[in-house]
DNA sequence: CGCTAAAATGACCAGGTGGTCATAGAGGGG
DNA sequence: CCCCTCTATGACCACCTGGTCATTTTAGCG
């Protein structure tokens, strides 16, 4: 559960971990876990193939280890959101919390695409532990934050906290989907946008939202 | 692009055709497609190896068969939706057209998954020309449903179309992945559910949907 | 029956896979 | 200098992959 990584590795240099890190990211994000082949890893990255094992015990570890730290990273900027935005509305914490995510994908384009590359491929190692990582963001993050917007009477008190958090994850996930990956992109106006059209876009999305939560 | 079946295969009786089909379904959905085997296949199905070669010419041409099936039973089954609602109100047409995307998982939950798993795998054989056949769905379908609406004044003229379009794509796909994929249903109401409770669902959601959208 | 054309077969191929481990090397302390 | 521990190495292993094709089996016809 330690992620994989040996002291082998870690006592490597920082720059050295950095390298082997940045390549098998690579890997992982082009080709899905199963198909990334450890032998093009260490081609690419000038190592040989077994300090790979001594360094994370097995493919698993290496992925596990990159998995955790991705994860942490999400959680991370995530906690920042709300805590910077507690004061506001709750139509802007949300704005800013989509806005955020994909801020993350700017960041980490090879992270999401390799979470995005996971979640849909059921026979998985260890696949339910991760999983049970990320169902926290809906759990954890987003239903506090209705139901505070609902205290508040932002919200309008008969709404299903429910059906609103389905309504805001389907968004939120489409968004991220359609802004990562230009086929969910259907109508055409996310994908490749800049900072400032997205920003614009996600407003009259929420706007729309609020349309249907508020009294 | 004649989808890969040699009229050897076309000769098989009908029932070894159905025998063969469903095992190869299986593995896919099972696998994914760079990992579902051959060998594996062959073995289910107790004919030889260069039996499917003959039959597909590749492990592709199978694929692509298969696949092409799938597309033409959507888009039948949405056809006849479209023409069987006529009659009603944009949102019950709405309603009744994500219960027809529920009845087609529930009728043939090994496509959908072939389906999910070649969306989120970005190398892959033809992808891209799934991908266009797929895309006619919002394109083709969703658009002039939103356009109708419009026209009938069920929606608000001034809502960007775009928009409109977006969140309904967001809310059928998540609600879809929810029914099929108990990770993707974070609330833990819709996956398992019967066909009532899903109806009642869908109403709630497109609900909150309609009070967006209407004036 | 014999003849022929079509279909079925599975041994075989080249090329990969994750993982192992005996060996060589590096670095530091005495 | 030796000695010892830790690290790096890549040849090697067993196994699996999609695909081929010479050979055998089957089926239909006269």
């Amino acid at each position: 559960m330690e992620s994989g990584a040996r002291k082998t590795f870690l006592r490597l240099d920082r720059e050295k971990q950095r390298r082997i890190l940045s390549a098998a990211i690579d890997e992982f994000a082009a080709w899905g876990f199963h198909r990334a082949s450890i032998n093009r890893l260490v081609r690419a990255i000038g190592i040989a193939k077994g300090s790979i094992f001594q360094y994370f015990g097995s493919k698993e570890g290496l992925f596990s280890y990159i998995f955790d730290y991705a994860i942490e990273t999400v959680r991370f900027s995530l906690k920042k959101v709300k805590r910077d935005t507690e004061h506001l509305d709750f139509y802007s914490r949300v704005e800013a919390s989509l806005m955020e995510g994909i801020s993350f994908i700017e960041n980490h384009p090879k992270l999401y695409r390799i979470y995005l590359k996971m979640v849909f491929q059921e026979d998985f190692p260890a696949r339910d532990r991760y999983l049970k990582k990320i169902r926290l963001f809906s759990v954890d993050y987003l239903k506090p934050l209705i139901e505070t917007g609902i205290h508040r009477g932002e919200i309008r008190a008969d709404l299903d906290p429910d059906i609103a958090a389905f309504m805001l994850d389907a968004i939120f996930d489409r968004f991220m989907q359609a802004y990562a990956v230009p086929f969910f992109d259907s109508e055409g106006t996310i994908h490749g946008s800049g900072r400032e059209e997205i920003k614009k876009k996600i407003k009259q999305v929420i706007d729309l939202v609020k349309r249907g939560f508020k009294d």
